[in-house]
DNA sequence: GGGCTCCATTGAAATGTTTCAGACGCCGTG
DNA sequence: CACGGCGTCTGAAACATTTCAATGGAGCCC
């Protein structure tokens, strides 16, 4: 049944009884073929069950019909749902969107982007380890669009599609101080992640521009923007003694947000009257928390749509200049900073 | 900067003096070439930066070094720690992960897979729509391997790999039950996936066996395995008049849980104690609820990294025999059905 | 020194598609 | 009738790699 080798374009011209050529045109140009011709040919090719053989097309065209995403980190969904923008408008231009996940580690994601290379990719999305790493802007000197996600190209040498994490950081420091908190923790890092570094930096700034105390700021430093790391920072925070404890803390991302939610609640703690919270990113699962979490908002599908547009046009026009575009976060109050909260 | 055109191996050949078939054993098989030639050959493929195209490769070779999974819904993180497992198993085999999201929709399903056969993809995983749909047949019929993944695949005609829905839906039930549970919710839908069919089948077997009243089975039905879709069943729920209203709530998987029992406890309801909860799939987000989410448990890495070594194991061997693995279920009891948990 | 073996290397074929210059036949026009 | 033009189709080249039979040379034994 399994026919060994899957037919040709040879073959399908033979048994159409017509050449080579003829074949390929009905395939790519079918208005040059007349409607006789056409439709013998597309009738043998569903006799035969011919398939195109991509690699073979990808050979001649010297380029693939791909785009690849090297994510971040592949439990966070917010990388998903970047990934989801990223689809969206891959399929738009009637390409496939190859997905990458370096976990965080910069051997992998080197391998990733090597293996990527071998696929001649037409365009490369990443949210990076490290920006300044040198592989991306091999990557780059090879010809191969590449666009930064999430965070900013260093020297404007790529495209990149980020929100302002110091606006961010600040916008969810003045949401906790205009609620009255004057000792609050922030929770995140390691501070390699360019995004826990601006994101604390923003709080930071706010928390000087109000002339409230630095020492009244507590960083909780964290090893990895993981639930289960949320959790320890938790347990470190409900060891501080009550006087002395932060009643609010502000998370570099959901998923810190989250562990710390569920250790504090586990804890005794009420939310938000003994600790406020807030996150980052607002995934899904923060609107689904038991106590809604109060998160700064990532605009996330609509991050990874501009940036396909962006490795999209570096591929198409030649004189493409690079371009840094940057979102606004914004604040979406939800139950873990607020009492009542209006909207159910 | 950018040379236009990236080398090839004749490049590599005339600077290094040598011949394309000698470039090639570097590459293939280093052992046959002598060590003067070959440190000649890989020092012009350092300085000429080349890197093998992958397309000709797998012209030659007739088939591509990547293996795919579709899964069926993006938005769970369930699918991703499969798609982790996947990848594992892959990456020992020197394969690449192509990753696409069906998101439901069967149409969307073919598309991905006539791409996939257009590249040659050494083997398909995927977790369908519909496990009877034709179009999974006909990538068998063409010899590419296909593995089903946490369904079983129609009349043996797939390899597959699931884990027992059925007895999963029993544990559930039984271990509502005997925590005196004797009106139940069970949320779930829509029926035309297995999954649910199965796993609300199970509970519905184990209150027969207990000789309990059908009518305290009470089907919530949803249209789509969703936070949303939990939500909207948790507010049908909390409208049944109290002593109608069940004690118990049965979830078809952890999304639903986690809508449900964010809707239930904003509507003032204390969980366990007004509502025992009862997810399925123990997604890391099940024991990060604020509430952590009593869920039965399936071997999500596991399933994947087994279902590579099934579709590997069929691309090796030619006398390869279909097998449908079975996993069991696990209940993992946290407190949203225990109100004083063991462990923390 | 001739013949032999063994090893490293070569050159050409093959993979399946696209593209493009050219061929072929037909029609209408001068 | 000759010619140009047009619409349709053909055949071969090109893409970058792998593979394999063949080549060449060096060393060894008799």
């Amino acid at each position: 049944m399994a026919n060994g080798r899957s037919p040709s374009v040879k073959d399908v011209a033979a048994t159409a009884g017509v050449s080579l050529g003829t074949v390929s045109n009905v395939m790519n140009r079918p208005e040059v073929v007349s409607p006789a011709t056409r439709e013998r040919v597309e009738r043998a090719m569903a006799e035969l069950g011919f398939v195109r053989n991509e690699s073979a097309r990808q050979l001649r065209a010297g380029t693939s019909r791909t785009l690849a995403y090297v994510m971040l980190d592949g439990s966070n969904p917010f990388f998903h749902d970047v990934a989801q923008g990223i689809e969206l408008a891959a399929e738009t231009a009637d390409l496939s969107l190859f997905i990458c996940n370096s976990n965080g580690r910069a051997d992998r994601e080197a391998v990733h982007l090597d293996r990527l290379v071998q696929q001649r990719v037409q365009g490369v999305l990443i949210t990076p380890v490290d920006p300044e790493a040198p592989h991306l802007a091999e990557i780059a000197r090879r010809g191969i669009p590449i666009v930064i996600v999430d965070r900013v190209g260093a020297g404007g040498a790529f495209c990149s599609v980020a929100v302002d994490d110091v606006l961010g950081g600040r916008i969810a420091a003045e949401h906790l101080a205009e609620h009255g908190h004057t000792r609050v923790a922030v929770v995140g890092g390691p501070e390699s992640l360019g995004q826990v570094r601006e994101r604390l930096e923003g709080a930071r700034q706010v928390w000087a521009e109000l002339g409230l105390r630095p020492e009244d700021l507590i960083h909780l430093p964290t090893s990895a923007l993981t639930v289960a790391e949320g959790r320890s920072a938790g347990e470190r925070l409900a060891g501080i003694p009550g006087r002395r404890r932060p009643t609010a803390a502000f998370c570099a991302n959901d998923l810190l947000a989250l562990g710390l939610l569920q250790q504090v609640i586990g804890a005794g703690m009420r939310v938000p009257d003994d600790l406020a919270i807030v996150g980052f990113d607002d995934i899904e699962f923060a609107a689904a928390a038991a106590v809604p979490l109060t998160s700064v908002r990532q605009p996330r599908q609509e991050l990874g749509r501009a940036a396909a547009r962006l490795v999209l046009d570096e591929a198409a026009d030649p004189q493409h200049r690079h371009r840094q575009l940057s979102f606004e976060p914004e604040l979406v109050a939800r139950a873990s900073t607020v009492s009542r909260p209006r909207a159910l």
